[in-house]
DNA sequence: CAGTCATGTGTACGAGCGTACGCATACCGG
DNA sequence: CCGGTATGCGTACGCTCGTACACATGACTG
């Protein structure tokens, strides 16, 4: 009868413990933000002694990378799930409105580490890499149904869309949005076509 | 003989000293973002003593506040200013495209200061008054030109476009920002017109 | 089944932080 | 001309932070 006494079960033996920090730690990234992001309220949020974090993660610059890595590579597989039924360019005007509107599995929680990513990266050229290779999967799903132009605008629309959406006052329709995103997604006056 | 030695000049009377101390907190949000934004570096970039600091602000929570809310009527007057000259819907393009690229007195530093403004006022409610009538301002002038949905389609657009500007490894030419910008302008389908 | 060593844990330390506060100074009303 | 007082200044205090490190433990190899 090693774990006796009602204090702790002695938790040894913890492989995906690194993997659990990691989670604690966008948790605690998206609830208060990074600059109070510290070793000990991510140790508390993931259930584990301080000094477990700076044996598997060197330093919390580090812990903080591996989280938003992490972060953008959900938040891109998401995306790209989420247009796996699309089939027509009309179909993506839907899809993007979920996509503003909190319809297709990201919530202000995943936005808000994303915005905590963006602003990171704009200081840190190492991050820079990472919402680099997001933005660019995410035009590249859109780039299936619009030509590339198109997807860039369509996408910095989503961007900023969303944005306005977690901080207006007085929140945008889900009509609303969807005009706005059909005016983005209907393609340019073709140079020859119409007349 | 009181201002003899070499070592200070005994800066005495400074009027304007709590005004100084606010633009040089907002050029230290700039370039060391809010997480470092700290009395002591504050007090260094003004050129005044730490105990300045709290003399003029009694907290550091609002003196940043009130640098915030500086900025943000100060964009919101060059954003104003922009369009002034502004007569046609198809004047706004370009005058949106310029906005965009930072041709209209808004540089990456301004624009740096306003996403931490953004980030900051995800989690505080007071600075949401701040946001909020900074995107009312600026829609408000955007609806001299166009229908109200569409005023709040192009304000998102700009905001997502800046920001990917900033963020993206190969950058948006003007020319495909002024492309993606008509998209946006040109009034919807209107439903019931034309026949 | 014994020894090794990766893994887990608690504590301590130096640095930098926000803020408080006592003293110095010069402007200003009388 | 002189005191009162708003303003300017330096320093110190208590706190939290990131990180280091010595010690404990148990899974795994041979």
């Amino acid at each position: 009868m090693t774990a006796t006494p009602g204090a702790r079960p002695v938790r040894r033996y913890d492989p995906q413990r690194a993997d659990r920090i990691v989670d604690a730690a966008l948790d605690v990234i998206a609830e208060h933000g990074v600059p109070n992001t510290t070793h000990r309220l991510i140790a508390a949020a993931a259930d584990v002694p301080l000094g477990s974090l700076t044996y598997h993660f060197t330093t919390l610059e580090e812990l903080r990378a591996r989280a938003f890595t992490r972060h953008a590579e959900r938040m891109a597989a998401a995306y790209e799930a989420h247009f796996r039924t699309v089939r027509s360019a009309d179909d993506v005007v839907e899809a993007v409105t979920d996509l503003v509107h909190g319809d297709a599995g990201a919530d202000p929680h995943d936005w808000a580490i994303a915005y905590e990513l963006y602003l990171a990266a704009l200081r840190d050229p190492a991050l820079r890499t990472v919402t680099g290779s997001w933005m660019r999967r995410s035009r590249r799903v859109l780039e299936r149904f619009v030509d590339p132009t198109t997807a860039r605008g369509v996408d910095a629309l989503v961007e900023g869309l969303v944005m306005h959406k977690i901080l207006s006052t007085d929140p945008v329709s889900r009509e609303q949005t969807r005009e706005i995103v059909a005016r983005a997604v209907r393609p340019a006056t073709p140079p020859g076509t119409g007349v």
